[in-house]
RNA sequence: GGCGACGUAGCCAAGUGGUAAGGCAGAGGUCUGCAAAACCUUCAUCGUGGGUUCGAUUCCCACCGUCGCCUCCA
């Protein structure tokens, strides 16, 4: 299987070691719903984990829960809820929006809040070895001890701390040595959660979460780390930066990140107020057509959600449906052919568009019954649902899989 | 500034190392009292300049243009 990887700019085959794989990937913050841009995002990553898992690889699949930030926080607050209420909640809403869109279970879901022992260590060491300072209670990461930061993005430092200045974020924080240092400890502010630490009793900053759950999950290097694109960032830098400065190195063999979805013109955020949750398209269509609708994307090109789009991804979903339900059969050796060419499209960069236009090509022929006696018969639904089920987009009962969009 | 994607007829868009599917619109026609519908026909040298090649829209390089992302963020 051949993957793009951000930090060599290119697509290479992903090789697994042992034929064994650690996947992490960034999960949420649970303060709100999921919306269409984490479907895309955890889809891509499901069905690199299904085709994995058809090529006989032992994957361990990892997605962390950021269960404490300002964000939770703040919620909590407006809510006059605990934070760890909300939290709870949310995830277990976001759990069940990817279950009903057909995602695998991920093998393990660490939250921040279960490993701040560990992120202690880890910051006292990078306090020890000289690559990160105090200031009252808080702790910040040295980015100029650590020459190769922001590669994987490819910004020089000159140039991040152009643009941090440009868009007016705290680059002139007094604390700070360098404007672009971050912050691995904090002290927490009265009534906020708070865990002791050497320096204060507070909490974690947002990147260091990230190394210390993966590496504990998987150790190193992560086979594939993978991602939204717009953590590349400085989340993915910064998780390099924390991990390889004290010997963690490296870190990751392969970054994969997955291309912004955007509504009514802009990517679609949370400040922006154009999300379109997954929820509610899930009130309209069975969980086969949102993944038929996500995988017509391919994983690194940004798209726009738009309803003639979820409208022609049901009707493709209904043509599929037809085409499973048909008496119809292929003689082995076409069945096995359209299998190949759709493996090939999947282990090409992940091109699930491509992919679906196989699975047009094997619904169209079944629905138009050429039967052929050569080598024995297929049954439509056994040619299909394989297909299907490597994108996730096979119907899971036969009533979901019935009755046109809403 | 960096990274990425894309640039195929008026619009949307597929595609391939050997002289470009399809859809909509347009033009002409058949049919019709007129019109509509239907049907038929017609409509592009694939952003620009180089290179590789017997031959490139398809591969490589440069350039131009458009778009997306870049310390809340998947």
């Amino acid at each position: 299987m051949r993957l793009y990887d951000t930090a060599r700019r290119a697509v290479v085959p992903f090789q697994p070691r042992d034929n064994r794989v650690g996947m992490y990937v960034c999960g949420i913050t649970p303060y709100d719903a999921a919306h269409m841009g984490h479907a895309f995002a955890y889809h891509v990553f499901d069905v690199i984990a299904r085709r994995l898992i058809l090529l006989d690889v032992d994957v361990h699949h990892v997605r962390n829960i950021t269960d404490v930030d300002d964000d939770i926080l703040r919620v909590a607050r407006e809510r006059n809820a605990d934070y760890r209420t909300v939290g709870d909640a949310q995830v277990q809403r976001f759990d069940r929006d990817m279950a009903d869109i057909g995602l695998l279970p991920v093998d393990a879901a660490p939250r921040a809040t279960m490993h701040v022992a560990e992120m202690v260590r880890w910051i006292a060491r990078l306090h020890e070895e000289g690559y990160a300072y105090e200031q009252a209670g808080w702790v910040f990461f040295d980015t100029a001890k650590f020459p190769r930061y922001g590669r994987l993005s490819g910004l020089d430092v000159a140039t991040m701390t152009a643009l941090s200045r440009e868009r007016g974020a705290d680059p002139d924080d007094p604390r700070k040595h360098n404007p672009l240092d971050f912050v691995l400890w904090q002290q927490s502010a009265a009534g906020e959660p708070s865990w002791p630490s050497p320096w204060s009793d507070g909490r974690p900053g947002w990147h260091i979460e990230c190394s210390v759950l993966s590496t504990g999950e998987l150790g190193h290097p992560i086979d594939l780390h993978g991602g939204g694109d717009d953590l590349i960032y400085p989340h993915h830098d910064s998780e390099i930066a924390q991990a390889e400065a004290i010997g963690v190195a490296p870190y990751v063999t392969h970054w994969v990140h997955v291309a912004m979805v955007r509504h009514q013109g802009e990517k679609m955020s949370k400040s922006l107020r154009n999300l379109v949750f997954v929820r509610d398209v899930l009130e309209r269509v069975p969980g086969p057509t949102v993944r038929i609708l996500l995988a017509a994307h391919h994983y690194r090109e940004s798209w726009t959600y738009d309803e003639d789009e979820l409208r022609e991804a049901d009707e493709r979903r209904q043509r599929y449906h037809v085409a499973m339900q048909s008496d119809a059969t292929l003689d082995s050796d076409d069945a096995q052919d359209y299998e190949r060419q759709f493996l090939e499209r999947l282990d090409d960069d992940l091109d699930t568009p491509g992919a679906l236009r196989i699975i047009d090509l094997a619904a169209a022929a079944l629905t138009h019954g050429a039967v052929r006696s050569r080598g024995g018969p297929v049954k439509a639904e056994e040619v299909l649902g394989r297909l299907l089920d490597t994108i996730g987009a096979r119907a899971a009962r036969r009533s979901e899989s019935v009755g046109p969009a809403a």
